[in-house]
DNA sequence: TCATTAAATTTCT
DNA sequence: AGAAATTTAATGA
């Protein structure tokens, strides 16, 4: 159960707003932020209570998530190994009333909000990272936004696979990129604000032009021809 | 075009 | 077996 010193600064040094970071002060974070594997499903904040303290997720799988009075839930995102969420007082990765949730068994550490600003004051490249995080969540936010006022079912879950496929593809036979995540079709729903059965149409129509190729619970992208595809929306 | 409802079928545990 | 997930079809906004 306990993990060798040298394995917790290995994973601290793949969390992207630490890459900067020399072994001395690496070791420093270490001491303050002590690790834990956390087992799948488990909720780590939900409406009510706010978080004081940021997470670093040096493997494994969070989602994040937001849910609606009558109990829909929108997904927000959905981190891998190297991320950062979480919010404090003075700073935020994202709103409140977020649930983060583990989907897989995952090792995780978590920083208070004094060490955090000490953090940021002492180590100007880690701030920079920060705002560099925050910015593109910002972007990515955006984007979603537009697509989500503009675009058909279709053509948001062909850019949600792709863009997942970015994030947590590996290889897979012929053309095709294998997201490496365990996805339902009402996850992939609440990632596109549709429904499970819409999701599945969509998806079986996808797999017919050989586009994605499903099995189980697992998804593949053709990136190529959905890249075409997606560009296709405004000529220029 | 797509959410909703309903129902049947397949796949997981 | 029982639960969860997937698929198909009909309907209406």
């Amino acid at each position: 159960m306990p993990i060798l010193d040298r394995d917790q600064l290995f994973y601290l040094s793949q969390i992207n707003i630490f890459t900067d970071l020399d072994r001395e002060t690496l070791e420093r974070v270490n001491g303050i932020s002590p690790m834990a594997t956390v087992p799948a499903g488990k909720v780590l904040f939900g409406a009510d209570d706010s978080p004081s303290v940021l997470y670093m997720l040096k493997r494994g799988r969070v989602r994040l998530y937001r849910m609606s009075d009558d109990g829909r839930v929108m997904t927000l995102a959905i981190l891998g190994d190297g991320n950062v969420f979480g919010s404090t007082a003075s700073v935020a990765l994202h709103s409140r009333d977020i649930y983060a949730e583990t989907m897989e068994s995952s090792l995780l550490c978590a920083m208070h909000q004094r060490d955090v600003e000490h953090m940021l004051r002492d180590f100007p490249s880690v701030g920079l990272r920060f705002m560099q995080l925050l910015s593109a969540r910002v972007t990515a936010l955006e984007e979603q936004l537009e697509r989500l006022a503009h675009e058909d079912v279709r053509k948001r879950l062909v850019q949600l696979l792709t863009t997942l496929a970015d994030q947590f593809g590996v290889p897979d036979a012929g053309p095709f990129t294998r997201i490496n995540l365990s996805l339902t079709h009402a996850d992939l729903a609440s990632m596109v604000a549709s429904t499970r059965e819409t999701v599945s149409g969509t998806l079986a129509a996808l797999s017919r032009e050989s586009l994605v190729r499903t099995n189980r619970r697992q998804v593949s992208i053709d990136r190529e021809r959905a890249r075409t595809l997606l560009a296709r929306a405004w000529p220029a």
